[in-house]
DNA sequence: CTCATTTTTTAACATTTGTAAAAAGCTTCC
DNA sequence: GGAAGCTTTTTACAAATGTTAAAAAATGAG
């Protein structure tokens, strides 16, 4: 549960009064690895926490997915249109190993953020950090080379590409697969 | 300020005391055309509110500007390095029109945030509402061509178009101006 | 209105990326 | 060990986008 802590109070610190509220509605669970946390056009409404295993969030297209998003430990896990409007989610959620999760049902955690201003803010702060992590990927890509833009994820998160299948890294960084191997082939 | 306090609402209903609290705090101004609201390595302090005119964000590049964002008539507008982390922006942000704004203080805000719940789930809010915005701009340019996000973009927001040089919408979309001319062409 | 400036379009060519299909490399499981 | 099924790379060709430069169109100041 440490690290689970540890990040909690990263993003916003808690008194410890708050900080019991929040981990006491929180509860541990394994999930192997495939399993689908949550299911496009269904309102997801749980919050898991990742503190061993990876997540990948994808669309399905017609004749291919689109992964978009990959989470690993320390990272926080939700559908956001589920999450922050309470409408069925558009992108389907799943495990790439077996995991070890926190998880906090939704309503228990929006009902911690109307009547906790410290849990208020903490929640603010998790929505600003992902919005803050998100920007800068779109901008990145927005301007910077398919090449560039592997290369930026190697050095940041080189653990992502030792476990995590290429077809999917291609396709988070909006390449395709062919296109990521040749890329790869012009770095050796 | 009626458009103020209706967007307000719309983000997250405030009671009397604490939307007064709010308002309070805010102020109206007018700035001209070109004025520049952040200048990238500086810390904004202020969060303003658009009741009449367009802004931009951009970064500056070596020999060109990288267009990544637009505000319009009811959009929040802040530097999210600066309002999210208290650090200097990286983006500048200048306003394309002579506007119309209110603005209020960071610190202010941030205060607000620490002592009314109301307004923290408000903030909270608004973050959430920013990061989904995002969300989808990013999946489609992840997955879509330019032409089809050209389109896109023309049958949600159209006076965009009317109103910002196309210089900035191609930046905008991730490609450049001749691409966008050459989109256009096409589509005549 | 006219000249100067800025913005947008067009053209020609280079580069990058996509598509489809096949080959090569890995896993898995019997 | 070997067959079957994935994943990754490679190849050849097509389509999209970038680059540079020039022409055309629109805008603005006097």
């Amino acid at each position: 549960m440490n690290a689970l802590i540890d990040k909690i109070d990263s993003i916003y610190p808690l008194p410890k009064d708050s900080l019991r509220l929040l981990t006491e509605g929180m509860c541990k669970v394994e999930l192997p690895k495939n399993k689908i946390l949550f299911e496009a056009g269904q309102t997801g409404r749980t919050v898991y926490f990742i503190e061993r295993g990876i997540a990948r969030a994808y669309l399905d297209g017609k004749d291919n997915q689109i992964t978009f998003w990959f989470g690993l430990e320390g990272d926080f896990v939700f559908s956001y249109n589920s999450y922050i409007n309470g409408l069925p989610g558009y992108e389907s959620i799943e495990l790439l190993e077996n995991s070890v999760l926190y998880e906090i049902k939704d309503d228990k955690l929006q009902q911690l953020f109307k009547e906790n201003i410290d849990l208020a803010n903490w929640g603010r702060k998790l929505a600003e950090r992902e919005l803050m992590k998100l920007e800068e990927r779109h901008i990145a890509r927005l301007f910077k080379s398919a090449s560039e833009c592997y290369r930026e994820l190697l050095s940041s998160s080189p653990a992502l590409i030792q476990r995590i299948q290429l077809g999917y890294i291609a396709s988070y960084l909006g390449v395709t697969q062919v296109t990521l191997s040749r890329i790869r082939a012009e770095m050796k």
